[in-house]
DNA sequence: CGATTTTGACCTGCGC
DNA sequence: GCGCAGGTCAAAATCG
């Protein structure tokens, strides 16, 4: 044995067997060698020395005598000081690993939620420069004027974008609750202007503002076998009525995630397509969602928002009814309808529509759903039509968590993601994919088990 | 046994 | 005032 293959010999059977380990391994070693003390680092020198030539020399003091046996016996030692070391120095940065792991993750929840915000507010931005555009024709705001404080900018910023960072520095929960209607008209055509809002706004206002939101409807359009879509929310059915022209009943549902929730919503099938599952919502949600109710939610809010704010008008739908459902789902190929005609300002997101691939070949910042470090998508089965309940949920989340390994794994983002979102709409949604309950005609509200 | 669903009754707004 | 339709209530039934 060689001076060289005494340091190598040290490598504990525990790391050896360790393949993805051995480069730590190896900058442990290194590292030990150049934090060596020069006391250590001449023993070391007068070790190898020792090893090279038969008689010593030299006296260490470290009783290191002539002889191959008991320059060996010095070598274990060192050997044992060193991995004692090491393995003190690896569990330290085991412990460090995690650490970094936990902040990476956190670090990803941050990502995921910045660009939901962001979202929301380019979403915001375009929709009012898109009006501002077809009123004025003057669509461009300087950078300074952008700058500009808050209280200098009144009738320069969009009161939207205000109100999107309202959301954003409040609760974004995805509920409504930050959403600061205007509809009761602080704004005149095609001059809108800002309200900063305070929390000195008086109850009366926040009363009215909410009974306006309330009205408000959000109905989402999907082609779905399942008695109700599965939107992150708990809901208890309190009532079902037979509407007029419709063979099928409409259910009432209303929030019982927090007592005293005002949120309700109702469900219905189409009555010329039975296939369409059509869910309405109404009202704010007065408590904190959970992650899985996020994407719905925020959804109908951004619309809801959009709506009331008269961010895009009934014109606007009817000149592109496709750009409300761009705002809203940037990567679905839906339309988005504005019902001037309903009781209530209603906003329709018909999501029946076959996916258009093309609009897939958006950066991936486009995109409103998170992907979780670890898991399935929390967004893709609620915001693109539903989760099937028993069964048919569970083959839409294997898909779903399939997509996923995919996505991590190829680096052809945008294919992957194409293919994921073509897997759930195409074959979990159109009504084709696979289930249980498949009974060849659509459930009924009335036949329906809500989650 | 508590939560949820069912279902008939009741309330409200609107048009005639 | 009356009828209709949409929406809600609440007691009974059902479920897990």
């Amino acid at each position: 044995m060689g001076p060289v293959d005494l340091p190598m010999s040290l490598t504990s059977p525990t790391m050896e067997a360790d393949e993805d380990r051995r480069v730590v391994n190896e900058m442990d070693f290194f590292s030990m060698e150049k934090s060596r003390t020069e006391t250590e680092q001449e023993a070391y020198k007068a070790q190898n020395l020792n090893l090279e030539k038969e008689d010593l020399t030299m006296d260490t003091g470290l009783h290191l005598l002539s002889g191959s046996d008991l320059s060996m016996g010095d070598g274990f030692l060192v050997a044992a000081q060193e991995t004692d070391e090491r393995k003190s120095e690896i569990t330290a940065m085991k412990a460090k690993m995690g650490q970094m792991e936990e902040e990476n993750q956190r670090l990803r929840n941050i990502l995921a939620q910045m660009n939901q915000n962001y979202n929301f507010l380019q979403m915001q931005f375009i929709s009012v420069m898109h009006k501002n555009k077809s009123m004025t024709g003057n669509t461009n705001l300087s950078n300074e004027e952008l700058n500009k404080p808050e209280e200098g900018r009144e009738g320069i910023v969009p009161k939207q974008f205000l109100e999107g960072r309202c959301l954003t520095e409040g609760n974004f929960n995805g509920d409504y609750c930050a959403l600061k209607s205007s509809f009761n008209g602080d704004q005149e055509e095609g001059k809108e202007t800002v309200s900063l809002l305070s929390s000195s706004s008086s109850k009366s206002c926040e009363q009215a503002q909410e009974a306006t939101m309330r009205k408000a409807r959000v109905s989402v359009r999907v082609r779905s076998d399942a008695p109700m879509i599965t939107d992150g929310c708990h809901w208890r059915k309190y009532g079902q009525k037979m509407a007029k022209g419709s063979t099928c009943p409409r259910a009432y549902y209303r929030c019982t995630m927090a007592v005293g929730c005002p949120v309700r919503k109702q469900v219905q099938r189409c009555a010329d397509d039975q296939t369409i599952l059509i869910t309405s919502y109404e009202g704010k949600h007065n408590h904190p969602l959970p992650p899985a109710a996020m994407s719905m939610a925020s959804t109908t809010s951004a619309a809801a928002s959009m709506l009331l704010s008269g961010t895009i008008s009934s014109a606007d739908s009817l000149m592109n009814p496709n750009l409300l459902a761009q705002a809203v789902l940037p990567c679905t190929s839906g339309f988005a309808t504005i019902s001037a005609s309903a009781p209530f300002p209603t906003v329709t997101l018909d999501l029946t529509q076959p996916p258009n691939p093309l609009q897939f070949q958006k950066p991936s910042s486009q995109l409103q759903f998170s992907i979780p470090a670890i898991g399935r998508p929390t967004a893709i089965p609620q915001i693109f039509g539903q989760s099937l309940q028993s069964e048919e949920q569970q083959s839409i989340a294997d898909t779903v968590s399939a997509a996923t390994a995919a996505l991590t794994a190829n680096p052809n983002f945008t294919a992957a993601l194409a293919a994921a979102i073509t897997s759930i709409i195409g074959g979990g949604v159109g009504g084709s994919g696979g289930g249980a309950h498949q009974t060849g005609s659509p459930a009924c509200v009335n036949d329906d088990t809500p989650s």
